[in-house]
DNA sequence: CCACGCTTGGAAAGCGCTCTCCAAGTCTCC
DNA sequence: GGAGACTTGGAGAGCGCTTTCCAAGCGTGG
């Protein structure tokens, strides 16, 4: 790599023959330059081959024209399963690519970086010397204290999903109320009398939201209690309580998931149940990964627009970033129902 | 961020009554330090919070402790939506989390950058000047002129999938031919005699490999010629080379498809044919993805262990980085066939 | 014709760190 | 007891860049 010197501003200048400060204003684009000067600096530029140092430049500049893509996962260890099962989910892709689309034509890098339990203390130090201009944090545990450490050492920062406890900090998020609410309506409509919930880990607070969401239109629909069977977000974990709740209310005619591959592993679980779906039970998922589309029955699911959501992360967070001024602000997104054939 | 000025080694040299240079070997684990001192200076770093300026130490070290992952796509835009479906396959996923499971261990920061036709130049420059210690390289494009520029930079990297054009780097890969010959002896070991084949583009190498590989397989198996229908690994793509395969072949029994993906949109339409898998046509995909597990019928498949591979392709790397000597390997891995209900 | 203001280029001081020298101190051995 | 060998700490020179400050060059008005 250091095989030979690379050319640096120094040798641009004593090729162009002007001084080192002649050519960094040229290249940073500052006026007062003579036209000429100009015109020599980027021959010889062209000449050496030079491409700036970013490390030299950040050092003093204190940008880095990089973000952090920080996930946080602090109650888990190193050799857990857990993180190959988050990375192979598309959840961790639709928000790469959903960063991507802002951060690429902003010509901004991004940085993965992943945290654990003992790691918080050096990424606020490494984020607070410059490592990267600021963070998106995909918070994985419920009561993860890193968001309020980010807020306290004043780090530009966004989260994806509300935090746990409020924090000063901005995020995006999607109203799970909302949509679990749509999920209710649509099961009601279709005069669905026996729903239950598989939801999410009790803990989280995306999965808190479905629940009341949908327990609370359920009421309003003259259904005051519905059973619940919670999961990990897993197929299995669907799976699993799908059984669970099928052992428990054998009548059931209708059942809100609160993830897409849970609900593609009570789809299995029905079937093999003798259950037809829609006309026994019908199913509702959440997220509309690429997963519903592939099931068979396709799957009826609340819309979360993942993408939307991570871009929008960025934007924010570039507007932070460059204006530290900006206020705390949060976008909620509304989600939609996309209705296929499990309804 | 930069609200009021961070502790410096300065700093800490100040508060434990040394100089810099102490400060510095002992944060460095250098010996040749009074205990004494040594402790000292611990305690100044804990009472300053003091954190190492990373960009200050790679900018003299010449070693940033990150290593870039690029994702390669000269032939496509910005705005071309190739990037977000790329994302969302879980492809992208598993690497990183095959690569994470070797980094994250070894203390190295993962950066993703992404380069079109116009950002070569560029990448190299911005990777000898110490971007990164080195990359691995997804290629996407057939002809990628990536590979051999790095090569030539003098950069250490590591492909995952064999360049289309032999170049002095270390790649891992699978061994695709005999990946699909496994998928054909299955087959033919269950008397199929009409095979057809779904294939990738036809400039990818991995495609070209999985082709050659049955084809050859089923002329041993004595079926001189197989049919072929191209996609472009989505499902989308998959139904429809499925359609033609069907209206020109509609006695076929066997289908081998280059991966899941189109593997599902296979068995969709072979469903909507009121085709019979596996009595009718027995379909064998490729890659043993999560879409594998969750389709119905449960797809047979030829495992591609990617998360092994990335991980593999990180060890490389780092060994590469640490020792610039070592010479260019390429590690093959051998497939295997999951055989679940399509065969 | 000189004083003054404006434009434009250069010198040099860092950004925070590492690491090579070198000097001072310590120990050993004859 | 003193010379040599070894240990240990400090001074300072950069790494490649930006940016402030200053001087020189120019034009203008009194």
């Amino acid at each position: 790599m250091q095989s030979q010197r690379l050319p640096t501003l120094e040798d641009v200048a004593r090729v162009a023959g002007v001084s080192r400060a002649t050519v960094s204003r040229v290249i940073n684009g500052i006026r007062n330059v003579d036209p000429l000067l100009h015109e020599q600096v980027w021959s010889a530029v062209d000449q050496t081959g030079y491409v700036p140092n970013r490390l030299a430049r950040s050092l003093v500049t204190r940008r880095t024209g990089t973000v952090a893509l920080v996930v946080s996962d602090s109650e888990t260890h190193d050799d857990d399963p857990f993180m190959s099962r988050f990375f192979s989910d598309p959840y961790f892709g639709r928000v790469v690519g959903g960063l991507m689309s802002v951060l690429r034509p902003a010509g901004i890098q991004l940085a993965l970086q992943m945290v654990g339990a003992d790691g918080h203390r050096r990424l606020i130090g490494d984020l607070r010397n410059g490592q990267a201009d600021g963070a998106v944090v995909l918070s994985l545990p419920a009561r993860d204290p890193l968001p309020a450490l980010l807020a306290e050492a004043a780090i530009p920062a966004v989260l994806i999903g509300r935090p746990a406890q409020p924090v000063p900090i901005s995020y995006v998020d999607l109203d799970n109320e909302a949509g679990a609410a749509l999920a209710a309506a649509r099961l009601a409509a279709h005069d669905r009398r026996r729903p239950a919930i598989i939801s999410g880990p009790a803990d989280v607070p995306a999965s808190v939201d479905r629940i009341s969401g949908f327990r609370r239109a359920m009421a309003r629909h003259g259904h005051p209690w519905v059973p619940l069977e919670s999961g990990n977000f897993t197929q299995e974990s669907g799976e699993q309580a799908m059984r669970a709740l099928l052992a428990a209310h054998p009548g059931l005619d209708a059942i809100f998931v609160a993830n897409d591959l849970m609900a593609l592993g009570a789809l299995l679980v029905l079937r093999d149940a003798g259950l037809r779906v829609p006309q026994d039970v019908a199913v509702v998922g959440f997220d509309d990964s690429s997963a519903a589309v592939a099931a068979r029955p396709a799957l009826t699911t609340v819309r979360l627009p993942l993408e939307d959501m991570a871009a929008e992360a960025a934007r924010l967070l570039l507007a932070r970033v460059d204006d530290p001024g900006v206020r705390v602000t949060s976008v909620i997104y509304e989600p939609t129902l996309v209705v296929r054939e499990t309804t």
